[in-house]
DNA sequence: CGATGCGTTGACCTGCGTCAAGACGAGTGG
DNA sequence: CCACTCGTCTTGACGCAGGTCAACGCATCG
């Protein structure tokens, strides 16, 4: 996270979101929350890791360029959830803000009695992977896209319309697509009256069972 | 695990790879081995989980299966290797052996002590899974082959040539692939010099420089 | 306002999937 | 030993989902 205070928010925050008092974030031992704008980056590949984050507000993408600037999102982390976790002694993907988001920063070396729910984390982490692979590997852009929005959804409790933090571009990188068919299945899903776009970045679900059918 | 009675190997295996008798599998307490033929099946999707398992010898496949039949083959795993670790009470996939195949089960409930290596493996399995969401993400047929490859040669300890226990449909499935496109880039490689199939299951890597260049 | 970044839409192209026809090799039985 | 079968693999011809290229709409911002 080398260049967080380079980019450190110039929004207007209360102060209830920026408790400096140490706190437990679920069972962990935690740190004070620190803010990045959209866009600022947590952490880099190489970069040393041993630290994970519990989402206060906002959203985290997590991902990697291939050499020729290809890009592969591997995760979206929205409020509440907790990412950062590594198997080697350095991170190994990008993981950047998306929108003004808070952190609050957890030693993994001060929580060794909390081993049970690390694991519990490491775990979920890599069945959403797996869930992940299933997405990419073998589905059309269709089902990626509804199984994309179900996913958020469900991940925003289940409200009939939510805001989705990231950009077509993020979308795409993350289903394996390009910003172009983003664009089109989108245009495609509201024309059936699946969905309806309140506004571009504000997604309302019309019919929930239909939408859910066309997930593989 | 419950055809693996149906499917008791027929094989003749000696005595000293069934070992009856509890014995570490690394740092876990883990019992006697089993052994499976080529397709039987380990677990399948809603099977209680809990316990994970040691690879002795063989390999496995885990994968799902779409509703329309359409496979999404998650990992392979390899002599000396573990798995079947999940976040839930049951499994969410299926694990088969693809090859005689001996399986140390180890017991979670009765290796709490081990939960910094626990923690470790799952963090391992995460990075895979998400390595293998680069790959099937973005990269092309060629790319993903060459990875394989370079892939398997580094897990069996990198020799220049070695077996691969797996059929076309299992590297296509993992690869999100198809049948046809594996074997025609398979005899590009071959035609280009970089690898050489000593048998169709035997394969031998001529240019490792240049196959790795290959991969993104 | 113009500029800049994001999103949409259309026309065209291509990498890989689909379909189809063998080839090869292991196992089986006569 | 050959003949037959069955599963796996290969190769070719063709088609299409989604990528590429290009033009334009639409906010936001200085």
């Amino acid at each position: 996270m080398h260049t967080a205070a380079a980019h450190a928010t110039k929004l207007e925050l209360t102060k209830s979101q920026i408790v400096i008092a140490p706190q437990t974030a679920g069972l962990f031992r935690a740190n004070s929350v620190t803010t990045f704008n959209a866009g600022a980056e947590i952490y880099a590949p190489g970069d040393k890791a041993g630290t994970f984050y519990h989402v206060e507000f906002g959203a985290v993408r997590i991902h990697r360029l291939l050499s020729d600037g290809r890009r592969q999102v591997i995760a979206f982390h929205l409020a509440g959830e907790t990412f950062g976790f590594e198997a080697d002694r350095t991170h190994s993907f990008f993981a950047e803000a998306i929108a003004p988001t808070g952190l609050r920063a957890i030693n993994r070396a001060a929580n060794d009695q909390a081993l049970p729910e690390l694991l519990s984390l490491a775990l979920r982490g890599m069945l959403r992977a797996q869930e992940h692979i299933m997405m990419i590997g073998r589905q059309t852009a269709v089902e990626r896209i509804a199984g994309f929005l179900v996913d958020m959804a469900e991940r925003q409790g289940g409200l009939e319309h939510f805001d989705i933090p990231m950009t077509r571009l993020d979308i795409a990188d993350y289903l394996g697509l390009t910003i172009e068919t983003v664009s089109r299945v989108f245009a495609k899903l509201r024309a059936a009256g699946l969905i309806k776009l309140r506004s571009i970045r504000c997604i309302e679900i019309k019919k929930h069972e239909a939408l859910r059918s066309l997930c593989a």
